[in-house]
DNA sequence: GAGTTTGAAACT
DNA sequence: CAGTTTCAAACTC
């Protein structure tokens, strides 16, 4: 088994080599210890080299043949003095001393842009060694290759586009452990370590400490090494004009992937390789193996580089950065969507990249955070910034991730809560992260129109950031850059910290970081539960208000844009939302107004329960396209949100209101129209008597189960029913309710 | 931008 | 569970 010494042996030294060739040479060869000189620097070479070549070499012959060729081409090359250089370059590769390991580099280099050169050798020998250590290692750290290769080829086309300073070699630990977490929470100095243990070493044998090498991955042009090599350089210009030739390619990162992967399934590791071979044609399979061995050698090279740049993206806050640096919007509209479409792309991964794709925001603590903004992200990078497609398409995208990606929430609250979290999604979606330029640290300033909830930025200047206190903590979201928060621990690095805390917060009230709006009745059988309270979103708790009326975002259930319910402990509630309930609680005051607005409003709700039942009928088949097409949603959408927008925060819940909750009570629709309108105290005042009326079946509770909504129904129906008298109170509101049924069973035809 | 108000969260 | 304190957002000037 001591293939490589013998190999080295018989092809460098030709009289050991006549001798080896008789069988019984060959056994006193097995049967001696003593090796012969020249051998001792060979096997110094490899044992440097090849902590990992060694069971490369037990396990594949190909790989040995190819070593035995490998270390003929190289005696050759190196016959005079350069024996040494063969323990040499692996000494020189790990003492970045390498001037020869630079010539090969050069070499390499040159042999990866013109592809075929006389210099192919060499490189082709580290290629080898590169190549030799992932395909043996490979099958030991399964996951971790898959998973890198995938990023890889994401981390490709960032790292094209991204000129990165360091190449900094990872430790073959981290490799090792194939640690996303650590990678992601590790800056990106060590990312390079790759995940991998293949690359890993691969790297170790090659690049480690060799400057030249790290120049010639070339990813970034600001590195030292880079700038030192000119050979460097002109792989840099080989980097960058594939990584420009790609960019418009990028568009579909799928695609790119999926070539990508393919190619690597074959055997061949190299992005490059991958590259070319999608330039040349995938088809000529030979001919690629013929260049892969050439190729194999950058190819190792650029998945370090992907690696890192996988690593870099990884963090949060380079993104930004890095896109920033990025020259061309395209290129970084290009990026983030490739980042960010990565996830959706690779569900399995859904969760690392997630990390790594979320756009300068830290890990969610909750999944659905996660989803959410990878939706929203993608959502973006691919309908072009429209906050109204991104509504729709989140929509859609949201209860999968939701379903996927939470389900602690979900069994918590049912679906309801995810679709109030999808709402919030977009909202986040929508405002600051589209337009990562102006990042405003109050929230006063965010108010553009959707943001709302969706951005989370905090000024937390004592709890640290780990409490509910904390927008970003409650949302389940690492504070990010926006925020101004003071001594913030709700941060990646610290993510012990946090996850800590969050559960012990959880273990207090296992609802803390449940969305505080839950949707009634969405996905139930409409039939019975939409009738009842489609009212679709209330406060989990609701409000505790005294002296704000429910009229101001002082009111958890007003700036979610939902009604007061029967758990609001609210006093004076005049929720443009939706009182309490007309019911006992508004008082004398908020009763009697509630009285003449009802009355004065039955009249209008008459003439407009035509209308509303119209807009109904077209929002709601928007609704329900949302979840089924985006794009036929994404203009009801469009309008719901920046009537949404302007009224409030809420907008976030009312979309998903909007969708659901709006469209199935008629209650609701008379907010959609005030949401359409700015919900001003007038529209309130209006409202107010309607929703109490509507809403009183809706205030039913944001209870999630329909249970819960079919109780609070009665005795709404019993307040309300004085009221709706006049209308037939009762019967309004069934008729209402009744209409609802029609629209419901729109929702699923339309679907 | 600073100060006040407000109500949720946390604590006792 | 109720009362108090702490906290940060929302609001006002």
């Amino acid at each position: 088994m001591d293939t490589p010494e013998r190999t080295q042996i018989g092809s460098s030294s030709t009289p050991i080599s006549k001798y080896e060739d008789s069988p019984v040479f060959n056994y006193i060869n097995n049967l001696s210890p003593i090796k012969p000189v020249k051998s001792i620097h060979v096997t110094q070479a490899f044992s440097s080299l090849t902590f990992s070549s060694l069971p490369s070499i037990f396990t594949s012959p190909q790989v040995t043949s190819i070593k035995e060729s490998w270390f003929l081409r190289r005696h050759q090359n190196l016959e005079s003095s350069k024996l040494k250089s063969l323990s040499a370059d692996v000494e020189t590769m790990s003492n970045n001393e390498g001037t020869q390991d630079e010539a090969d580099l050069q070499e390499i280099s040159q042999a990866g842009i013109s592809i075929a050169s006389a210099s192919v050798e060499q490189p082709g020998e580290r290629a080898e060694f590169a190549i030799e250590l992932p395909r043996t290692l490979k099958y030991d750290c399964g996951s971790p290759d898959c998973c890198t290769n995938q990023d890889i080829d994401l981390q490709r086309v960032d790292a094209i586009d991204r000129p990165e300073g360091n190449a900094n070699h990872g430790d073959n630990q981290t490799g090792k452990g194939c640690d996303w977490e650590g990678l992601v929470v590790s800056d990106t100095p060590d990312l390079l370590i790759l995940s991998s243990p293949n690359d890993a070493e691969a790297f170790r044998g090659i690049f480690q400490n060799s400057p030249g090498l790290a120049i010639g991955l070339g990813v970034s042009p600001s590195s030292s090494f880079f700038q030192n090599n000119m050979t460097n350089v002109q792989q840099m210009q080989l980097f960058f004009q594939v990584g420009l030739d790609k960019e418009p390619e990028m568009g579909d990162a799928s695609q790119n992937l999926e070539i990508r992967n393919t190619q690597e399934d074959h055997g061949s590791d190299d992005l490059e390789s991958v590259e070319i071979y999608s330039t040349d044609g995938l088809e000529n399979e030979s001919a690629a193996l013929e260049s892969l061995d050439k190729m194999k050698a950058l190819s190792n090279l650029q998945r370090g580089m992907r690696r890192r740049c996988l690593d870099f993206e990884m963090v949060g806050g380079h993104k930004c950065k890095i896109l920033c640096d990025s020259s061309s919007s395209h290129s970084e509209n290009k990026i983030n969507s490739k980042n960010l479409q990565l996830p959706p792309v690779n569900n399995n991964r859904r969760s690392r990249s997630s990390r790594c794709i979320v756009p300068g925001i830290g890990l969610h603590l909750n999944s659905l955070a996660l989803a959410k903004r990878d939706y929203k992200v993608i959502k973006c990078d691919t309908l072009s910034s429209e906050t109204q497609v991104l509504n729709a398409s989140d929509q859609e995208l949201l209860p999968q991730t939701m379903i996927s990606s939470a389900p602690e929430k979900e069994a918590d609250e049912s679906g309801d809560i995810l679709v109030e979290d999808t709402s919030q999604a977009l909202v986040l979606m929508n405002p600051e992260e589209l337009n990562p330029s102006s990042p405003r640290k109050k929230r006063h300033k965010v108010e553009h129109g959707v943001e709302g909830e969706a951005c989370k930025r905090c000024n937390c200047k004592k709890s640290k950031c780990l409490k509910l206190y904390c927008e970003c903590f409650a949302a389940g979201v690492y504070c990010t850059e926006p925020c101004a928060c003071q001594d913030c621990f709700n941060k990646p690095i610290h993510e012990d910290i946090v996850l800590a805390t969050r559960k012990h917060i959880e273990s207090r009230n296992p609802l803390a970081f449940a969305p505080k709006v839950i949707r009634c009745s969405d996905t139930v059988d409409v039939a019975d539960e939409s009738m009842k309270t489609p009212a679709s979103a209330r406060h989990k708790r609701g409000c505790n208000c005294k002296k704000s009326s429910c009229l101001k975002k002082y009111c958890e259930c007003y700036q979610s844009g939902v009604g007061c319910s029967v758990n609001c402990r609210c006093e004076g509630c005049k929720n443009a939302f939706g009182t309490k309930d007309g019911s006992i609680l508004v008082g004398p005051e908020c009763a009697a107004e509630e009285e003449e607005a009802e009355k004065s409003e039955k009249t209008e709700h008459d003439a407009i329960t035509l209308k509303r039942e119209n807009s109904r009928m077209e929002e709601q088949v928007p609704s329900a396209n949302l979840p089924s097409t985006p794009s036929g949603l994404s203009r009801p959408l469009a309008h719901l949100v920046f009537p949404l927008s302007k009224v409030n925060p809420p907008r976030t819940s009312f979309l998903t209101k909007n969708g659901s909750s709006i469209v199935l009570k008629g209650s609701q629709k008379l907010r959609k129209d005030e949401f359409l309108l700015p919900p001003q105290p007038k529209l309130e005042k209006l409202l107010q008597p309607k929703n109490a009326e509507d809403e009183m079946p809706e205030i039913l509770r944001g209870s999630s189960t329909p249970n819960d909504g079919i109780k609070m129904a009665s005795p709404n129906c019993k307040r309300v029913s004085p009221p709706h008298g006049e209308l037939g109170s009762s019967p309004s509101l069934r008729s209402g309710r009744r209409l609802i049924l029609q629209s419901i069973p729109s929702f699923p035809s339309l679907t």
